[in-house]
DNA sequence: TCTGCCCCATGACAGCTGTCATTACGCAGT
DNA sequence: ACTGCGTAATGACAGCTGTCATGGGGCAGA
């Protein structure tokens, strides 16, 4: 019998999941949280087989939570099962020790075999995704760039980004004009989109 | 026994709910499609009770979608469930003749109740989105702010809108910044968010 | 040590942005 | 007929944006 932990903000989809999952006759879903937060605790508790986290949640996301588990109770294997096929996400996602990344447009019985392959030791990637990470290369935005972008992606003008960031307001436009570039964009706004779009962010 | 259609572009989702739903005696799952514009031709011929919509999806929105079912197939009811709770959605989704409206955050064992009730003739609607779109009131956009501000979200400037909207930049600013005011904000970038949230656009 | 990279900052430039006043047309409702 | 509204356009203004050149400091790797 696999047991298991499902993290996903919205209650509707995570009741959905756990229907869909107790159906297996080997699997057996034995704790469910609502955000990033709860995820350790639950594992410590619960000790499941597999963890499946989505990444869009409250507070912790699911890729913070996912390099909490793996670090203290490695016995737990990851699957992050996300709405947004980004390639940044799935890159962040294997660093930070998931056995596997899952996007919710996979039929859904795929999602019962990806769990018993990562509960087995395996490893279970979307195989778009993993030909679009080695395409895309690594995350080329700075620190900075990527603070800046942020704020950006909020619609703040730059010397209100300037005041968050306590920068001078030409500097601050000078790491979006850097982050334009590196993106291949005309402007903020799409700078940060694309970004957004990359998991540069 | 009430029979169902779901629509949902996450196949993971759609699966799930289906399972959760198929563990309810007096529920059945007759279809499942992916897009908006497969509702109307599945709902023709399986004739559901009760369709279940998501509002985000490819090609045809679930609003639309709910608007052909309920005038063209009225015995088949519309339920809305959404990720976003957006005030203007609930408005739309009432004015297209949907039943009920449920966001995804809601426990998944409400999901069944809210289905008898639209399956039973009664509605069913988020009380906190209620009140929110009391006090929001009706949308105060124009037709061509709505057009320029949706133009000015993909990141935009006003040269290029004014390009795809075949009208004089001036023209294009001017636009927008009337949505601004509306809005309440001080950019076209906060106003598009603002617009998006509020479903104003 | 030197090179490279990131960081911070300033100044200058052309172009874009948000606002306002003003004009004008068509189309409702009174 | 008159009013109000949406639409479209122009011109002007201050302020913001994106870019570039240039300067400086710190910190790693060769």
């Amino acid at each position: 019998m696999i047991t298991l932990l499902l993290a996903d903000d919205q209650a509707l989809v995570r009741g959905a999941m756990a229907a869909l999952l107790g159906l297996e006759e080997d699997l057996e879903v034995v704790a469910e949280v609502g955000s990033g937060d709860e995820v350790l605790e639950a594992v410590r508790r619960t000790r499941p087989d597999v963890a499946v986290l989505d990444v869009e949640m409250p507070g912790l996301d699911g890729i913070s939570a996912a390099a909490q588990v793996t670090r203290e109770l490695p016995g737990t294997r990851v699957l992050i099962v996300t709405t947004f096929g980004r390639p940044g996400y799935l890159r962040r996602a294997l660093e930070a020790g998931a056995s596997g990344f899952v996007v919710k447009d996979t039929p859904s019985h795929e999602l019962a075999a990806a769990v018993r392959t990562v509960a087995g030791g395996g490893r279970v990637v979307d195989p778009s995704l993993a030909t679009e990470v080695v395409i895309g290369g690594p995350n080329p935005l700075t620190d900075r760039e990527r603070q800046v972008l942020g704020e950006a992606l909020e619609g703040h003008s730059a010397p209100a980004i300037a005041a968050r960031v306590h920068l001078s307001p030409g500097t601050v436009r000078n790491h979006l004009s850097s982050a334009i570039g590196k993106t291949g964009t005309s402007n903020r706004v799409e700078a940060a989109r694309r970004a957004q779009d990359l998991g540069w962010l």
